[in-house]
RNA sequence: GGUCUCGUGGCCGAGUGGCUAGGCAUCGGUCUGCAAAACCGGGUACAGCGGUUCGAAUCCGCUCGAGACCUCCA
């Protein structure tokens, strides 16, 4: 099987490159997941959706992808003071007085609801950390034989100088040793360390650390990056295509985890470094650290102060997908009601296909149109190119309707295959079924009879009625539409 | 302070040397009893200054402004 020459920009040459598969007509994806230790909200959503759209294009194309996705469920220090930090989770716990599995349990449930509501697939595979401790502390031994740790009052560190005599340390995020020196905060309980910049591969447990497993260094949790090493290594091998996530995890994050590789294999694993942009709010980046996020549940409901109405999960979707994922996306209120809007005609533009009947002959090239859609997803996974695209198709959908264009039988096919294939397949955007929460006291049919009833009222020319009836069914939230043939209506 | 990114029409957001991105809003038109909805169409923007070039939003320099990373973070 023959497949297009995608481009991918890596973050690693900082260049877009020509994606080649260590395995052909196989893509095997790594993705950092979240950790769960609260609601997720808009920013969690992006990389999630980034990378769905990158998997769904592969599988389109016929790739058989391998999507490993963890959930992070132990280890990361949730306090400055890394000597006596605590696991952000062991935390969540004790302010709760919930058992640390609980608060895992509640928050990866909360997360999948999110996902499935973002259409968002599931991946391959969803290791999670707890359930590798055996495998991070294989690949500590690994790195300690290979030298480049060492055990400092059973914990262990990864040595920064002695790694960098070798291979060079923050290639990826374009930091040298020498800079870090100057630039690395002093915190507490560096005497441990022989560099401030040497990171913990495992770390020894407080008496009150609720979340610890034996071992030979000490009963503790593995360090900080540990986990997508070990579990990337474990279900994707040694050599594996795209590693993704938030930018804000190149550092130091994916830098411990190339040193780490290399530390215990000799060479790094990941072919190509993809990492999604921020998403801000008001200029700033949307963060837990900086409180102003606002939680997927907040949006899907409108249940938040700075939200003026709820937004869809198809909206919030395509909202994502209208910038491409390299650049910021500023979250406001206006850009969430232009996408709900844009989203609302390309959906209607597939309706209105159902609504043309095929002519003889065809004034749309629809192959060439076909063409430039995946022309812009080889670019890099362009998704705001691909949008304009459509959105031409859509235009041209339309003035077919309006018999300035022509569609044949087979072009008016094509047509439909390409809003298939791009709009609902590979960008995952679903039909939604409006709420009808006034459905209690309204029924559709009775919402019928009376539109009937206006109808006779219209054709005896009796405004008055008909205005009365279309006034009061408005202000009960009823969308009335007059068409040639009568009319149609939804919910408001 | 160090490293890096960005500054596009009312708003969002593509585009990296010459060819209308697109969406939302607005305005005009079609349709309609009037509306609404829907559809069609118009408007030529690229922070400032200087340079390179036949030609720059696009390359180079400077200035101003915004942001990210350097600590957990998607």
């Amino acid at each position: 099987m023959t497949h297009p020459t995608i481009y991918i920009y890596n973050t690693l040459t900082r260049k877009k490159e020509e994606f080649i598969p260590v395995n052909p007509n196989h893509l095997g994806l790594y993705v950092c997941g979240p950790t769960v230790y609260g609601e997720a909200h808009l920013g969690h959503a992006r990389p999630y959706i980034t990378f769905d759209l990158v998997i769904r294009y592969f599988q389109h194309l016929g790739y058989k992808v391998r999507y490993v996705r963890n959930i992070t469920d132990v280890g990361h220090l949730s306090d400055e003071l890394a000597g006596e930090g605590e696991d952000k989770i062991a935390k969540k716990a004790r302010l709760e007085q919930l058992e640390p599995m609980e608060v895992v349990h509640r928050f990866t449930e909360s997360f999948h609801e999110n996902m499935r509501a973002l259409n968002i697939k599931s991946p391959s595979i969803e290791p999670r950390a707890t359930g590798h401790i055996i495998e991070q502390q294989t690949m500590i031994r690994e790195i300690l034989q290979n030298g480049f740790a060492y055990e400092s009052n059973g914990s262990v560190y990864f040595d920064v100088l002695k790694y960098n005599e070798k291979h060079p340390y923050g290639e990826l995020s374009g930091r040298k040793v020498e800079e870090l020196y100057e630039n690395t905060r002093e915190l507490d309980g560096q005497s441990e360390k022989h560099n401030s910049f040497d990171f913990a591969l495992w770390k020894k447990a407080a008496p009150e650390h609720l979340m610890h497993w034996p071992s030979e260094w000490s009963e503790g949790f593995p360090g900080w990056h540990m986990e997508c090493s070990a579990m990337s290594t474990r279900y994707l091998g040694e050599a594996f295509d795209i590693h993704g996530g938030g930018m804000d995890l190149i550092f130091p994050h994916h830098e411990a985890e190339i040193a780490q590789s290399t530390a215990a294999h000799g060479k790094s694993s990941v072919r190509y470094w993809m990492h999604n942009n921020m998403i801000t709010i008001n200029g700033q980046k949307m963060g837990k650290s900086l409180g102003n996020f606002i939680t997927l549940n907040e949006l899907f409901t409108g249940n938040h102060a700075t939200l003026k109405q709820a937004y869809s999960p198809m909206t919030i979707r395509f909202f994502i997908l209208m910038a491409h994922y390299r650049g910021t996306v500023d979250f406001s209120n206006e850009a969430l009601q232009s996408a709900e809007k844009g989203l609302d005609r390309l959906m209607k533009g597939i309706e209105t296909l159902d609504k043309i009947k095929p002519s003889d002959s065809s004034t749309i090239d629809v192959p060439a149109m076909r063409e430039k859609c995946y022309q812009a997803l080889n670019d890099d996974f362009n998704s705001p190119i691909l949008i304009s695209h459509l959105f031409e198709a859509v235009k041209m959908v339309n003035l077919v309707l309006v018999g300035t264009e022509k569609l044949d039988a087979t072009s008016l096919q094509q047509m439909k295959q390409l809003f298939s294939d791009f709009v609902i397949e590979i960008m995952g955007l679903m039909p939604e079924s409006k709420d009808n929460p006034r459905e209690g006291k309204l029924s559709a049919e009775l919402i019928n009879f009376l539109l009937n009833l206006r109808q006779d009222a219209k054709k005896n020319k009796d405004w008055g009625t008909s205005d009365k009836i279309r006034n009061q069914l408005t202000d009960l939230g009823v969308a009335i539409k007059d068409t040639k043939e009568g009319f149609e209506w939804e919910w408001k």
